[in-house]
DNA sequence: TCAATCTCCGACTAAAATACTCTTGACTAA
DNA sequence: TTAGTCAAGAGTATTTTAGTCGGAGATTGA
């Protein structure tokens, strides 16, 4: 719980590959295959392919062309592509309950009126989303990311 | 994926009910039973028992006494049973990828050297567990809870 | 043109995690 | 003694996730 799956962990490890390849001081910015990718990182070419292909249908990435020669290239710059947009692209919309998204009410829940714990997770839930749109594919290029949020989130602080 | 297993979510029902019911007005805080929060909350009886069991083993709460009026108490204050506590107690150590409890290396790990999203996951991850360590049972005790930390999240201060 | 290489898509199977049940036992209050 | 309760383990069913397979169509280079 709380995991990432591997399809999300494939994602970011093939964003980041290609934002890395295509900033590549060698200044020549260039599509990348999956098998290329597949190969560097040890992941199943077949599920690969089928993470990228919805990245692409999410347009995240856009397929250069088919054939000989043929591959992804990011279709935005690596600080505009969020880890949430990521996520949702690939494990369809975030939400830590299955009423997450039922907006207003939680009427097809077991718990109807006597669920009390919603609006409280919906409120954690916010944050995380928040936190997760507020990283982006440029903040995982770099291994030491300094993150001020860690300070602002010291427990007697969180909550008034 | 990030969402709560039904185990989670009826631990934090049970839970929330019982300091409910505890800190009645009826100035009678009593034990309660499995079977009370399960038809209220309609919620398995089997499997609710399991998971008060396992809260039970992890000393959130006690076991007043077995036999007819036995049944559970709050072992701490709802204030200082944190729901980072609650969600360990239940799925174990919490973590963004398989990686995140081996401290240092991540030997085991199919990438390697080759991965390089680790550490900065590793810090999303650590926001999130600041995030649930600074909520409490007594936090989702009142339907609505002001969440400063929302503001403080706001995306274009997160990452330096 | 033709073969190789690639994207794209959908259906499929396998494995693992989750949700739930059953049974047995021990304890306790009435 | 009986009924109500917690405790614990084994077992089953369902759902989700991971990974596979096969085929269609596009593009390139020889």
């Amino acid at each position: 719980m709380l995991k990432f799956s591997k399809k999300a962990d494939y994602a970011l490890l093939a964003l980041q590959y290609m934002a890395v390849v295509q900033s590549g001081v060698d200044a020549d910015p260039r599509v990348v295959n999956t098998k290329e990718i597949a190969e560097e990182h040890h992941i199943p070419l077949e599920l690969l392919a089928k993470v990228l292909q919805t990245l692409a249908r999410h347009q995240l990435i856009e397929s250069h062309h088919n054939g000989p020669k043929g591959g992804y290239v990011l279709a935005h710059a690596p600080g505009d592509i969020t880890i949430a947009q990521v996520l949702e692209a690939i494990e369809g919309p975030l939400g830590l309950t299955d009423c997450s998204h039922e907006k207003g009410d939680h009427s097809q829940c077991e718990q109807m009126s006597r669920c009390n714990i919603r609006t409280p997770l919906l409120k954690i839930q916010d944050s995380i989303f928040q936190l997760l749109n507020g990283m982006s594919i440029e903040d995982i290029l770099v291994e030491e990311t300094p993150l001020i949020i860690v300070e602002s989130l010291k427990p007697q602080g969180v909550i008034s």
